[in-house]
DNA sequence: GCGTTAATTAAACATGATTAACTTAACGCT
DNA sequence: AGCGTTAAGTTAATCATGTTTAATTAACGC
């Protein structure tokens, strides 16, 4: 006798229409600006009706970071089932990433450049992250069985996810003004990460102790 | 006859004193939580008194943003003028670096994670910031100049930046929590960014059409 | 003590996150 | 049609924030 709840669609489709507003609003206002009031006015409701969808803040750049993993390990799937070289395939991955975080920034920046320090990341987050690191490192053993280096395929896509990071975060923050735009640095980076000669020798350097 | 104003020592050790507080709030409420009012609650004043030195929130940020890059410059400066061989004087200013990311994480964080997309950097932060960059071009200068290797030394520092960044940024936001630490990563990544063999073939790759 | 002006505070305003209380709308039932 | 029930949404309220304006206090030379 109630009036019935919204069906799963109906409140799959709100949170959507939320993520999408939020992502709008984030990518108008950046992290500064970005408020949840923000995000209602867009959609022609008032705040608090977004805490019927949401518990906080948080918890919703959470679901959006969590989504951009998501299409993140998407992209990497294809990149993996691909018929390509398993040389080629990782560098098709690394710039595959780095257009990822050209083309949706405001995702890419709510992904990386959160839980500085604060609240980490819920659990559920970070599975999916997981699950797009998998990917990659699937791309990876690919890469070390066919032969190309002569190192562990777990430490080869930390390599990657650094360079590739360092790239996308420099970038996306402005700070490559000082001779060097990504689009020219892009190639030398995934022909870094990639380069067998490079990579064959990087086990055999000699330890040097960690800090002071 | 009019009580006198603050001489410039005084000014400057407020400032000084402001910048402390500033960044020891930042320590401990993170990004999100950093307030004005906390900085003053912290130096027993009311957040308006503030205003008298800084600008307002961004300003003071920018400040603090600014004594970083001069900090990691003079850690550049020191190596730079160090005996050691070129080809290690670029190692220890990797290490250097990622050491400074690990014992200044607040610094750090301030400084690379701010300007992302809003506004940007003022000119005077930006000035600091080439500063610090020149001075880690010297370094790479000084590494081909030995002979290392063949690419222009402006690629090999951005080359070095993003390896160095990219490490540290996922250090900081608390993303190595995949199977490699940062201390498994640092010697790799040193080892990377400076292996002769490595850079001499980037130049040579075949070029790669960027993106779509 | 007085006048003057710097340093600081108290008050105020706008915006934000979040919660609580209220209103409205949609059903099943009679 | 009207009632009971409950979901969805709104309004009102609380508290913290950045920032500005109007006091207030403090330190000096006289």
């Amino acid at each position: 006798m109630p009036r019935p709840s919204y069906t799963e669609e109906q409140i799959q489709d709100m949170e959507e229409r939320i993520s999408a507003a939020a992502l709008h609003v984030f990518g108008r206002e950046g992290y500064r600006n970005f408020s949840l009031r923000a995000v209602a006015r867009e959609m022609g409701l008032t705040a608090p009706a977004l805490y019927r969808y949401v518990d906080n803040k948080d918890q919703l750049l959470a679901e959006l970071r969590a989504e951009g993993f998501r299409r993140l390990g998407e992209i990497f799937r294809k990149v993996a089932e691909s018929r390509a070289r398993p040389l080629n395939k990782g560098r098709e991955m690394l710039r595959a990433a780095l257009d990822f975080a050209v083309d949706e920034p405001d995702l890419y920046r709510i992904m990386y450049e959160l839980d500085q320090g604060e609240a980490p990341a819920p659990q559920w987050v970070r599975d999916d992250r997981q699950t797009t690191f998998d990917a990659a490192l699937t791309i990876a053993e690919g890469f070390v069985a066919a032969g190309h280096v002569d190192i562990d395929p777990l430490d080869l896509v930390h390599l990657w996810w650094i360079g590739l990071h360092g790239l996308a975060s420099l970038d996306l923050a402005n700070q490559l003004d000082m001779g060097r735009s990504r689009d020219e640095l892009v190639e030398p980076t995934v022909a870094l990460m990639t380069n067998t000669n490079y990579l064959k020798t990087v086990k055999s350097e000699p330890a040097r102790k960690p800090k002071g």
